[in-house]
DNA sequence: GAAATAATGTAGTGATCGCTACATAAGAAC
DNA sequence: GTTCTTATGTAGCGATCACTACATTATTTC
């Protein structure tokens, strides 16, 4: 068997250069040659490498979450679950307004952003989207077993709270609020901790 | 002078279909074709009485705010601040759900559908979103003149934060939450109104 | 070195994009 | 009715869209 000639470019630095053009104008608003352009590759590499622009799309996603789990499992795993939690919403600020990045979240921009993407996608925005809640409840749901909750608190309930919380500051963030403002919202929004 | 041939459709109710479309699409998304079929015009009608795609979408914007405005100042107006957030945030989680109209608000989808609009668009729903923050802040103020609210709260944190949860539920909604997940989210979300 | 395989650069495909020129139609002013 | 003004429908503008045919180049296998 032959092997062929190898490729020319890291597929996963072309992939965070795609990621950064669909974050920052969408999935419409990012053509083909935007994308070729900043992975430094030519159309015909792209359509080798990821398919079509869809499917370099999905890849995209799965290389944002690959970015963010790790660093919100490690958050999460404070001592006590109010610790993570507030840990995770006050990185969450301060990640949302990176300005090595586009503001706000990706997710939030490709679920937000409206738009006949291909149900594929939808799927795997909805699939990621409760991703990070699952991993916020079970924190709370360990937290209840161990008696840092009251028996009568709701781990489902406050994850999809947490949740919705920081979609609402990843929304801000996008029309132009700063970490500060961020962490100010932050502050309230523990104030539903239970007591 | 004489006056022309008068027009043949009625502005406002191409605009709301315009709306819809940008609503349900995007921007981006939204072509001049999608637009002129849902307005039921053709493309040089849209273009005299609109003046391109962008100040459609402008326009869009305005015949948004007008419809939710109203309701916004009429809810606000119950009895106490309390009841009037609540009010406000559970006719939010109904209007974000309602089924004849695309899930979540459609500045959200605006705001977070990331692209490189005319700086005038972005600025117009900065401004529009601003605004709705702002009349659920002089609701506070005038709780706080009253009583309702304690003499240290605060009304800007107190608006932001509850202009964030109300993002956060549209992102919800988009995703797929339906009205009972959003009524969950808001009982979360009061418990952190002040004591 | 020859054959097989796969990625690359060039150059372009048909389709659709936002938008408009132009002739026609419809009403108001006189 | 004639003139003026503006909207309408047809038809198509150049530009860009996502995507690809093709010849070439680079590498591995034999």
């Amino acid at each position: 068997m032959a092997a062929g000639r190898p490729r020319s470019f890291c597929k996963n630095q072309a992939l965070d250069r795609a990621l950064d053009v669909f974050w920052r104008k969408g999935f419409e608003g990012a053509s083909i040659c935007d994308l070729t352009d900043a992975m430094g590759i030519n159309p015909p590499s792209l359509y080798a490498a990821f398919g079509n622009k869809e499917k370099l799309f999905c890849q995209a996603i799965d290389r944002y979450e690959e970015r963010h789990s790790a660093r919100r499992a490690a958050v999460l795993a404070a001592p006590t679950a109010r610790e993570g939690i507030e840990a995770l919403l006050r990185e969450s600020a301060r990640s949302l307004t990176d300005k090595s990045k586009p503001a706000g979240c990706f997710y939030v921009q490709a679920i937000a952003g409206g738009g006949d993407r291909g149900t594929c996608v939808q799927e795997m925005l909805k699939a990621k989207h409760e991703e990070g809640e699952r991993d916020v409840r079970k924190r709370l749901e360990q937290a209840k077993a161990e008696g840092e909750l009251s028996s009568n608190a709701d781990p489902s309930a406050l994850a999809r709270y947490i949740s919705t919380v920081a979609q609402g500051m990843s929304v801000q963030a996008a029309s132009g609020a700063t970490r500060k403002d961020l962490d100010r919202i932050v502050d309230v929004a523990l104030s539903a901790w239970p007591a």
